[in-house]
DNA sequence: AATATTTACTTTAGGCTTAAACTATATACA
DNA sequence: TGTATATAGTTTAAGCCTAAAGTAAATATT
């Protein structure tokens, strides 16, 4: 427990962990040093989504979803592997759907489902822009150490395994 | 650059780091499990408070901002450090206000601004939630090695760093 | 002093997200 | 077969969030 003994460095922009005071605990601390991470990465992809390309973060990641699946995603899958509601993945696949970049498909083996697949169009604008999204992604995770890289994946891996198993214990 | 060489672990909960392929560069990947792991622990901690308090992550993050500041933050303040739009705090505020948690204060030497600070109230009912927020926390992060939790922390602070750098970069 | 610019906050329109209620279909089982 | 239960997807209401436009007040410039 020796991560940090008092408040974090008052020379930076201020942000969610500059809440923390001398006397809170570590784990909080760490807690809101990874928020403030993906919130200020988040940020700045949605922000180059929305400039760049015109699109949101949501309709991006129901796309990458499809590409590497041609035959398509039940929407049922598409929420399980997103995470989200069932109904936030038919609000997205609405929009998607709209501007042609997705298509339902029925499916005769069971009237209720739908298959959601990229269409041609999809394909080729999803193409584009994950190209560019991953040298975003290269060109901020590349400034970290080798070193650096390997901690936080190996660290990752661990605390993404808690949380899941906490999550399911939680489901009961 | 050898953190891992194929997809991830098919045994586990699906989620967006599985959409990762072999090929995927691994900065693309150590960006996806970050993104997981933030969102297991964020939707947990909703969950809670919203069964638990009734109450929702953005209010308890405004309250937390107020805690520590007796007198009070101007609403500019509270958006700096909580890095969202001033409209966003303008909401949260009206909220928390209704429900008698905060009061706006007028203050006399700048007339367009208001203090906010938590009622006694407010403090009351923040301070019992602070106390179970830090002990899912606690349970959550306490279950990381030693090891890896400095790791994770001294990584995520370079992380930080960088994406603050790139983000002010882009401002101008 | 008069004008221009900046700052603090609010409002608005649009999209995302959830939980809960709902419709339609499929499956289990009595 | 008939009934109960579960599953796939949609709808709804409410809250969060942003960007952009708007209002009022403060500050800088001429």
């Amino acid at each position: 427990m020796t991560i940090l003994t008092h408040s974090s460095d008052d020379a930076t922009t201020p942000d969610l962990e500059s809440r923390a005071g001398p006397n809170d605990h570590d784990n909080l601390r760490l807690w809101l040093r990874l928020l403030t991470c993906c919130n200020l990465i988040e940020g700045d992809v949605r922000s180059r989504l929305r400039t760049e390309f015109e699109t949101t973060l949501p309709r991006f990641d129901l796309m990458a979803q499809l590409l590497r699946v041609p035959e398509g995603m039940k929407m049922s899958e598409l929420s399980r592997h997103m995470m989200v509601t069932n109904g936030n993945i038919t609000g997205i696949t609405d929009q998607l759907e709209k501007e042609g970049l997705v298509e339902r498909v029925k499916v005769a083996s069971d009237r209720r489902s739908s298959i959601i697949r990229l269409t041609p169009k999809g394909k080729r604008s999803f193409k584009r822009m994950a190209d560019a999204h991953e040298k975003w992604i290269r060109d901020l995770f590349g400034g970290l150490s080798e070193h650096s890289r390997k901690a936080l994946f190996d660290a990752l891996g661990e605390l993404k395994l808690l949380a899941q198993t906490r999550l399911q214990a939680n489901e009961k």
